[in-house]
DNA sequence: ATCGTAGCAAGAACGCGTTACAGTTTCGGA
DNA sequence: TCCGAAACTGTAACGCGTTCTTGCTACGAT
């Protein structure tokens, strides 16, 4: 659990190439096992045998499993957003805009369950560093979804995110704990956005 | 992880004195080392030592570790529901008291902070079986939330006691993995209540 | 070119959750 | 009261994340 007197990741990244070149290999490694098998799939032995690497090694550039896979994840939401830049959300209100982001992390995740139980799993148990992968996720995510709401106060625009960002983690690690079904980590997703941004939809007898 | 051909808690509850004082011990002993020593201090083994119990015996009662400590975060949730019943929270509206029933939950959560971590922890990585102590943590959990929000449309007031409920697994789980700070916790969930529930507080331009 | 240091390989070792097993005790029904 | 089944005890064993050890290799500074 706890990491000592181990320096991985030495300060910014004087690596040479063939250091990143192992790196680069573990994380592939991480992720072809987390494909095939899921979480326990990733046995740190097989990542090593398979990245070619030793098994020492790898703790070298990462601190736990869950920061490997975490790492992962972070490279998964980096695509994920280059892609979404390229092909900005549907949507004429902010509301519809949020829902489509999230819609198509979901279809993303979905499309592989092995791997995003895996990711999933790590994310959700994995000790924050300072600047660690869970930062660099809540950034991707963060970027994601900040743009879809210029017109909104910024104050209350960070809090909209944070609760989305609340939502999005406990609904994905309620369907790996199968507390619910995939279907509905899109469906409340989508819910809580309405719920937050979309006036129309709180159609409550308003006690005020 | 998994476990395929054991019987766990016999269907309803056909136990003998025995078994339940067992039961009530390995629960107690569960929380005694959670408490002094959070989630690693909560070995199989010593719980078993210290229960008075064999260490096969706890497998029979729950399923793995974290069932176990997702038990005794059952115990204290329906603790915390009791004392919530006698004495009602405080506030005018649905959002303050709201607020209240969760702020009222960290305090009781930060009085013990290794119980709590071991609890969030086990919580957040232990699988739902239908009935299982997760669903009770819920029930425990909306049944505090829900008469605060009497006068609200019904399917809305679901789609809050939801969205909540995920802020609330989130956010502990944000602290336990020290993305954020205790106060944070608190904060962030009074902020989604009053998102939530408080019209006033949503002062943005509109885009409707 | 070379020397000292940091990184790496290979594999053994350790800790703890979980399972397996053999012998003993408890319990409900006849 | 007695019997067979189920539960319990005590303990060994297994799997896998993580750490440690020992010897070797690559690399930057001189």
């Amino acid at each position: 659990m706890l990491n000592s007197r181990r320096m991985p990741q030495p300060a910014a990244q004087p690596m040479t190439a063939n250091q990143r070149a192992r790196r680069s290999r573990v994380i592939a490694a991480a992720l072809k096992l987390a494909s095939e098998g899921g979480y326990d799939a990733v046995q740190m032995r097989d990542v090593a045998v398979t990245a070619d690497v030793a098994l020492g090694t790898i703790y070298r550039y990462f601190p736990s499993k869950d920061m490997l896979l975490t790492s992962v994840m972070a490279d998964w939401a980096g695509q994920l957003r280059e892609r979404l830049g390229q092909n900005p959300p549907h949507g004429t209100t902010p509301a519809t805009r949020v829902a489509d982001v999230l819609q198509r992390a979901c279809r993303s995740l979905e499309r592989e369950p092995l791997l995003a139980a895996a990711l999933v799993r790590a994310l959700s148990s994995s000790e924050a560093r300072d600047g660690g992968p869970i930062s660099e996720v809540g950034l991707h995510i963060r970027a994601m979804i900040e743009p879809q709401l210029d017109d909104l106060d910024a104050e209350i625009r960070e809090d909209i995110i944070t609760v989305i960002g609340h939502v999005w983690l406990s609904t994905l690690i309620g369907w790996l704990n199968g507390r619910i079904q995939f279907s509905q980590v899109a469906q409340q997703l989508g819910m809580a956005a309405h719920l937050l941004l979309d006036d129309d939809y709180r159609r409550r007898a308003d006690p005020t």
